[in-house]
DNA sequence: TATGAATGAGTCTTCATTCAT
DNA sequence: CATGAATGAAGACTCATTCAT
């Protein structure tokens, strides 16, 4: 258990293979077992041990356990966040296209990366989340800010539901896709949650997240009926 | 073992800070330091400090760090958790009723325990989350299960957007309360946020779940029209 | 070799004598070995070995490697320090008194604490020597600066050799006692050193010193003779 | 092995800094480094630094981390020795020119070789000095011979204060003249040191000495009586 | 109850050293 | 010559845990 070098050598798993980038794959390991247990539990010895070299080698390549997570930060999972919020322009209007579409991409992203919702739910959404500040950094405020124009302006146009805050609707689609996606392993496991996949978990995220937005029948323009809904 | 509290109340033994007993202490200081830093970055040392106690008194309650995270799951989270499900009951019908019942008992929780948000999505939902497992043996499943038929008999009704999955209903309530309240402090920091506080998180919540778990237009009941879900 | 306690214990070297000041028997084991071996090279284990405890037991006294330095420095060499300066008053006038206590003060503390000449040569007088910062605070400027007066005034008198700069003369004392004193060990292994030991360096020092201060006789008050000595 | 330097000469080889040969521009960069910061405190990662070379090419002129250091001692130290004893010959007579020769010639290889006090001072002065033992082996002890005899006759003549033991002239001379200057740097710091340079240090010493060295008067040939030492 | 002293097991980090290229 | 990649060994420091008092 000291040693993992010896046990992991001779296996099917990564090993040093000559050349290929250590850099890259200790990177991918540092994020797997980032989101598998937290980045506080993740010593640099099981980092280097994932990849078959020695705790020697992360500094090496990072000099610090603390510029291993920016690199993580930087390289991983920007990149990821990036890629989720790019396609927000300023032409966008429909809100439900806008909403959709993120929660499309978050999915997708979940696709590939599959470390995205442990990784961002314990990291950057927990308080004291050893990635907070770094992602507040990187976050792409300015798309951020296009997404909830364009939702104040739809719903000033009288196209959203008028009880919705605008600026809470992308924290509302990360609640619905990421926080179920990080708990998508247990589910599995429960009897009663049979059949539940990440399939399952868009199509229901997206039917509540697109009715929940879209106008309540009393509250549509010139048929409103008085009668005090939500409180 | 566990309750050397019964035996000491009666005395007027000197303790370091009068109040409340030391193992009760122990464990006040113990989920908000778990909150505030999560379980794996808490020191036994900081826990102990923040109680004005040595360390060796941790073990003298606790024996273990172990059983002190096992007493904070028992004692602290369960309840809350046994608190927020409890009014459940098979009597209940209306699934608008039952969801804000659901979130509103949140919110007064999280009211009460500022701690639950931050513990919740760290140590329960992300993964390898240290109160997983623990709290899966806690959690009162007779009461999901009735909140989960109770929605399904209103969706085949016709109460419920057919959109939904009954069962991912009580996540998505999760994910539309505490996730945002655990982001609350960061969200105060930035200008853009100003003015969001738990009562607007709660009022879009609320807002995005009651319409978004009604019935759609379209969909209404006697106006079927077959097929045609979304994707 | 790395577990020293193993072989220290059973032996008559110092063992953990319960009660015993352990904070002040690691000082002196490490103060003693930063003469031997320098500080740099002397590791926290070693000290620890010293006095049969674990490398813990320093951080549990010390906190830091830093700190043990700075404790040794105030708690053993500072005090030693005081011990040599102290005696220095305004009421000494007589320059060669001044000088020769100045010398056998030093040679006294020498003989008390034996790390003296190399701890001071190595990590005070050296360029960036681990202790001439926490030195330069803790030196007893106020006595230095009533020597350097007196022997000025001295000076002036015609009481002292003119060719000397008084605000050296201090300097001039610990290089003709503390210098030879850190190479004694070597001395005694040389066939041609035999029988020089402190004493023998002493009475140099302080025949060298004293007369080397007085005033040359071409240079006597009032008998001046011409014809350029020194340069 | 140790001189690739003729080979490599001739060549118009590619180097990161166009100028001495690597070998002896790391080993410059030793001594340097060695002086400023202590032999254990200077990495090899340093010393290659110093050159813009990698750790591997001191290795590769070195082998080992102690061969660099055998080499500084014997192609860097010894040399600078030798020049300031090599001038001392059975011919000398004259105490007074013997010891003042020894201290100017002191001087100029400091002048030449200013990292010389500290690395004196530190490696072979001090106990466990990582030069002490490899400088036993290179020093010229004829010429160390030479100078005691001469100032044992000199003082059998009564040329010599006969209170210096001779043996330890030497030793005077080096604690007068390498201490303080390996002070230099801080005393320059000090206000009350104001205008001490390397000028007033020699001057004080060599008058401390000169006189020192001298026959006290009331101990002039001839008009001794008898008793009555010094203490 | 409560603590101070003490420790073993680990974690991060540094560094001299090697080696294939 | 020269380097980048890699490592073993060690060193500082932390922490849960124990125990005598």
């Amino acid at each position: 258990m000291r040693k993992p070098d010896a046990a992991a050598r001779g296996r099917g798993r990564p090993r040093p293979i000559a050349g290929a980038d250590a850099r890259e794959r200790l990177l991918d390991a540092a994020v797997t077992l980032f989101a598998e247990r937290g980045i506080a539990a993740t010593t640099v010895a099981q980092i280097a041990g994932r990849c078959g070299v020695t705790p020697a080698m992360v500094h090496y390549y990072f000099k610090n356990r603390e510029q291993l997570i920016d690199a993580v930060a930087e390289e991983r999972l920007s990149r990821t966040v990036v890629a989720v919020w790019a396609p927000v322009t300023a032409r966008d209007k429909d809100a439900s296209l806008l909403v959709r579409g993120l929660a499309q991409r978050i999915m997708q992203a979940v696709e590939a990366q599959p470390w995205l919702p442990s990784l961002w739910i314990r990291e950057v959404v927990s308080e004291g989340g050893q990635l907070r500040g770094r992602m507040l950094q990187h976050l792409p405020l300015g798309q951020v800010q296009l997404f909830v124009t364009a939702l104040v302006a739809a719903r000033r146009r009288g196209e959203v539901n008028p009880g919705l805050e605008p600026r809470l609707v992308f924290l509302s689609v990360i609640g619905l896709t990421l926080l179920p996606l990080a708990l998508a392993d247990v589910l599995q496991r429960l009897p009663i949650m049979q059949g539940i996949g990440h399939r399952e978990l868009a199509s229901h995220a997206e039917a509540l997240l697109l009715h929940g937005l879209s106008v309540p029948r009393g509250r549509q323009p010139r048929r409103r009926k008085p009668g005090g809904e939500e409180r």
